[in-house]
DNA sequence: CGCACTGTATGATGGTCATCGAACATTGAG
DNA sequence: CTCAATGTTCGATGACCATCATACAGTGCG
């Protein structure tokens, strides 16, 4: 099969929660974590799609950085799509603006003093 | 001694914190609890100066309650004063909002799935 | 002074969570 | 198929934190 859409897989697709669907407390428990603030950031500098997990650079093993993007998944700031063995990410800038304005910009902007 | 200032106080200032001095992750970490998110939306509901710690409704005793003042000091979004055996509170609405745009509105905001 | 009220300080306790190592699953390439 | 790469899951561990009960310290009133 030559480019058939390159979605056959069998793996268990990610779960995801719709902003919509996030409450104030889980917002911002998820980024009250310094992982977690420099992973939406990283993010943030990229265009979407582009990078897989692995590409990440903050200082934890492979089993935490998992763990970090499901709780960013459940908080609506993350959404992942399987291409291959990589799981690529996206920040869900719009749909979460929408539902908690201005905390992402605040988490993106580059403060001193943290 | 009449009305003399009624500050002759031995006890010990409360410990302030300026929003400038607080860093992104405290504020979050700060506001990311549900018994300090109610503390702070029941002193906004009051004009400043007229709620002392003990009129707050939160299920916790009364040395949880005073560790959870110290929190929003650290975090700069409390002011305390001392009068007579009292600690009057006071929002700080536009300090906080000067350093993070949006934060305590988006905290303040009636959001139902809490 | 003695007392009620208000708030803080001090351990102690329990729960949550971030992290790791190791095992496992999936994918694509050789 | 075999292998390397990518992520997830599981169990265990350790740290942090919210809470409590208790004791303590100011404050003002009678």
């Amino acid at each position: 099969m030559p480019e058939q859409a390159a979605g056959t897989g069998h793996r268990a697709a990610p779960v995801h929660t719709h902003p919509d669907d996030v409450a104030l407390l889980t917002a911002l428990s998820a980024l009250a974590d310094p992982v977690r603030i420099q992973l939406v950031r990283e993010l943030a500098a990229q265009p979407d799609w582009t990078l897989s997990c692995s590409n990440f650079d903050v200082p934890v093993g492979r089993a935490a950085k998992s763990h970090h993007f499901t709780v960013l998944r459940g908080a609506g700031l993350v959404e992942q799509r399987d291409q291959g063995p990589k799981r690529l990410n996206r920040l869900r800038r719009e749909e979460f603006d929408a539902r908690f304005p201005g905390l992402l910009e605040l988490t993106l902007r580059a403060d001193d003093l943290e």
